[in-house]
DNA sequence: ACCTGAACACCGTTCAAGT
DNA sequence: ACCTGAACACCGTTCAAGT
């Protein structure tokens, strides 16, 4: 049980066999790991993240389920290589403009290509930023922090940061977007009423009562910009103070 | 079948039915929207975010799995309720102190609470922020970006860039802390190989390579406060510029 | 009013077996 | 080398029926 397991693995790890010149010549359903990762791509972007089970990918691609085990560890190993494709739609920034040049970059490039595949923030907050494409990312980002003042360890942090960010505010931006599409109620209601609801009891919420009348416009461009400019203003009015990396080396640690 | 259902709904949200001393008087295994919740965060606390299904809940609670549906209208509304009983563990922040410290309360109170149970940053993340809690804790947000200088469409984005600001922080920061916990190789090893891997081809990371040192030895107590305070220098030295209300009425556009 | 039993339509994954 | 068939251990949810 352990071993077959073992080698299973150990087939689909070693990947890329020849060249992609070789699929068709006598296998079956001709199945290469580049047509599972599209098939995957069209299913997220017409059903979305729940629809992309191994299983609807299968029907799609015209295959049982269990025939993706062969090119594929599993379903995480799926999702990175999704995540991986789409980040190599964007472009990555070049080395010699400023630093904050290339951030504004990054950002846009993040909200162009998220924004024409559904979910895609979410996926892409989920999945550790494994792949070449999404390193390459990160590792302009980590530049760019770099020239920005900030010490290696720091830029390391403030890149995931940055990431997370931008997919936060992407994130957002589709979530929306979408709730108008599929017709439910725009959350501006949404949130209205709760507020109503709620509103009489012992709790009131003074800002948002303040500010119901804003939430329907808010226009996604516009707050984006926002957004990413007070972020920058932030790392812009800020050399390298703070000291990331602590003196003695100690392992990272989580609040406790 | 369309009758009953909607009937079903009717009763799941027709709650609290009188109040909470009601139970274990006759009915059957007595139980309570309470119970249910609490149960619920012992089995985020314990396993994880993977292990909070219906079944596994309902196994925990003595009872079968459809019982949950008279209490709950489904999934998503235990998962909501979920997070807003994690979110009423937070300390909203007075309103008379200045609002920058305030945001700094609001951050800390995330992360100490957030740290305390499993994938809960994940699971606030993918959630709307429904319920009294989180909208409280919205709310105190929206004030204090209001309070900073921004208008009030301003300031509900900024609202939700900060909070999803923080989930990712802090989410990276358990992500992380689960690694090491499950005693996986540890990230900056993981990175490393990754790099090593791919380094001799077309691409290579430089900005990494340069600070790969520096990967395992971060600080997340000091990389949290970095990030915040990198933000929050960015809210402070900016006064109501930019114009997130549209002057003609305009839904929510994404992209284009 | 509150819960069970049985069922439906799904999942991801393993593994022997086919070709 | 690449894929199928059958199976395992799960999901969330509905709905009639029990008490």
């Amino acid at each position: 049980v352990r071993k077959v397991t073992a080698t299973a693995q150990a087939r689909a790890s070693r990947r890329k066999p020849a060249s992609n010149a070789k699929r068709a010549a006598g296998s079956r359903a001709g199945l290469a790991r580049d047509d599972i990762v599209a098939a995957s791509l069209a299913l997220l972007q017409k059903d979305g993240i729940v629809a992309l089970s191994t299983r609807q990918l299968a029907a799609r691609l015209g295959v049982q389920s269990p025939a993706l085990y062969w090119h594929v560890r599993g379903k995480q190993e799926l999702l990175e290589l999704v995540a991986d494709a789409i980040c190599g739609e964007m472009h990555v920034p070049d080395e010699d403009r400023p630093a904050r040049l290339r951030l504004e970059a990054i950002a846009s490039e993040y909200r162009r290509v998220l924004t024409t595949y559904r979910d895609a923030p979410r996926l892409l907050a989920e999945l550790p930023p494994t792949g070449p494409h999404r390193i390459a990312l990160y590792d302009a980002a980590v530049g760019a922090f770099s020239d920005s003042g900030f010490t290696a360890a720091e830029a390391i942090a403030m890149a995931t940061f940055y990431r997370h960010f931008l997919l936060g505010m992407i994130g957002e931006e589709t979530r929306q977007a979408a709730l108008v599409r599929t017709g439910k109620q725009k959350p501006a209601k949404a949130l209205a009423e709760e507020l109503s609801q709620l509103g009489d009891d012992a709790l009131n919420y003074p800002h948002l009562r303040n500010a119901a009348a804003f939430l329907s416009d808010v226009d996604a461009d516009a707050a984006f910009r926002l957004g990413l400019s007070v972020f920058l203003d932030g790392v812009a009015g800020r050399a390298a103070t703070a000291d990331v990396a602590p003196k003695k080396p100690r392992r990272v640690t989580h609040s406790r």
